[in-house]
DNA sequence: CTCTTTTTTGAAAGCACTTTCATAAAAATA
DNA sequence: TATTTTTATGAAAGTGCTTTCAAAAAAGAG
């Protein structure tokens, strides 16, 4: 027989082909020991011909389990996205699971549908990633019925994997302080949720601890767009040319910096030191290498999903918890020493 | 009763609450002509009440149809592909299907083991976007089961979407040369496939047709990296100063070639022109504008989306077809014309 | 107020598997 | 060789739904 796809081919088929019941070709894909390997052999021979491929709808249908869980992110095409879902799915592969993914695209409709279609999915669990509030209220009611992981976002309600945001600031200031600057410009986006605030403080604690007063205009806020970072350098660089050293809240708005920078016919980092964080593939490519906050995104993929898997398989109900993975500061050669 | 995730709630609880059969609780979820309005409401208010979610899981067991398609991508983080996507949903989705979406990563064992996912899934479907021969290798010998639509790589075996690369190439270079260029590099990725070559035959071709001679040096090729553009036009500006234009196969190589053209301190585009291809989001938010070749990518979404609904639904299995969507070249304020 | 016709409802079979429990076959022991 | 123990196999029930077909209820016709 030729091989095809293995649609409609059913295990009764299989079992008839093979002479033997369905118990026994469904043990067989089931690695199940209570075959005998000679059975084993002449009914995986028959499977290989046939091309027959099981049903997991059906699988699914019996075992209560959908062996998948639901993958929330805001933005797929955010960088370091792919790290962590490389991460999730190492974990959740070697275990059986699969992974339903789904991009809202900051759009709280086709949130709530993809939430609704989880449901109707039986999924196993969720993680969300860089939710923003409205995706855990949503999630909330369903709460105490299926296992939830966030990353990335404080949330007491459920299981958070994040990292230390705001000891990662504090160390890339405090870096730029003890290189001697003094004029450290902060580049955010104008929004509101733990990642930025706990970044805010970092860099507000790193001046206090140093005995430096902070400038409130050198906090430049823009509301997020793709190049954001471009802007905001821009403008700090027309209002306040004397600052020495920029910390933007992620590499992208650093690169952005970087254009505007350049762009004004200036230096990276004779005139001008740049922090980033994140540590995206980009920041080690671009020239100079952008000195930034290493985030562990794949280490946060598999925390995530490990943590997870164990409230799915534990069933595990007890109060959620929060991990907290530490960043490194990566130095390269976008900052400088400033000798005054 | 509470609200809850409806995960365990059947529909013989809602049957025996409602006082109904289960056919007529089915018969309410699913909208069926064939209730009364008096049950109908007072099924849909114990549904509600116990937060009941149809399993879709027994729903595709017994219809035979997962009401799924898979989506294989080479690379999530593309920036046009959350364009694709979306317009690949909103034809999907208003026909109840959903989109299991799949990364390969470039990697083939990925590859090869989602889309036996996809297959233990039942997809009714399956859209590769980009991808490579291995895929559709993997893909064929299961093309006459499974509808399969390919978006941007020309395949004879299954349907495809593509643009005209050719005449977008044509288009963009023409320009330049209409604009008094005459040294127009060839930015472009050191890989074999049809987009490549077909954009490559429109850059020869409109310097053939205006009589102007190919300096093959002016052709810069790099393996795929995300900063590839900023190495070759880096290479290009120390190798041949005397180039007046450059044309990237992609605005994610003609912004690494901002970079290294104003890292030169060179102005754009008064030193040099750049012209770009895809027309992502970034092209026209980065300064200057970049002027690009713009691809129909939500268009490309919604045809391949729709093309591949008309297989599965008139289980239609003819010659595999080919359609070509159009590109336009949007001029911004990347390219000068230049006056001899 | 019957008898048809139409509308609404429910019983039951089926979808492709897993798993339990009973039984048959094989192996080990007496 | 007979008996017990172990191992391998199959029959059947169950998973949550859809859908067909028959029956009951409602509506319409006479």
């Amino acid at each position: 027989m030729a091989q095809n796809s293995g649609q409609g081919i059913t295990i009764y088929d299989v079992a008839k082909k093979a002479n033997v019941s369905i118990s026994t070709v469904s043990r067989v894909f089931n690695n199940s020991p209570l075959v005998s390997s000679k059975t084993r052999k002449k009914v995986q021979k028959v499977i290989d011909e046939m091309g027959f491929v099981p049903s997991s709808i059906a699988r699914s249908l019996v075992s209560a389990s959908s062996k998948t869980i639901g993958l929330i992110v805001s933005d797929i095409t955010n960088p370091f996205f792919a790290d962590t879902i490389d991460g999730i799915e190492s974990v959740l592969h070697s275990e059986g699971f699969s992974v339903f993914l789904c991009d809202t695209r900051y759009n709280r409709e086709r949130e709530a549908n993809y939430i609704n279609q989880m449901l109707e999915k039986r999924v196993d669990g969720i993680i969300i990633f860089s939710a923003d509030i409205s995706g855990i209220e949503l999630l909330t009611g369903i709460k105490n019925e299926l296992p939830i992981v966030s990353i990335q976002s404080a949330f007491k309600e459920v299981d958070c994997v994040n990292t230390t945001d705001e000891e990662g600031a504090y160390e890339a200031v405090d870096f730029l302080i003890k290189s001697g600057h003094r004029k450290i410009a902060f580049l955010v986006y104008d929004y509101d949720n733990s990642t930025i605030t706990n970044r805010m403080k970092g860099y507000l604690r790193a001046h206090d601890d140093e005995g430096i007063p902070v400038n409130d205009d050198y906090i430049i806020k823009m509301k997020f767009n793709p190049n954001a970072g471009y802007y905001m350098a821009k403008e700090l660089l027309e209002s306040h040319p004397e600052v020495t050293a920029i910390f933007a809240y992620n590499d992208m708005i650093a690169i952005g910096a970087y254009m505007a920078i350049y762009q004004k016919g200036l230096k990276i980092p004779d005139d001008i030191s740049v922090v980033g964080y994140d540590d995206i593939e980009m920041a080690s490519i671009i020239s100079p290498g952008i000195t930034t906050v290493s985030q562990p995104f794949y280490e946060m993929g598999r925390t995530a999903a490990e943590l997870l898997l164990k409230r799915i398989k534990e069933e595990d109900r007890s109060i959620p918890q929060t991990i907290l993975l530490p960043t490194r500061l990566t130095v390269r050669g976008s900052t400088r020493t400033l000798t005054p």
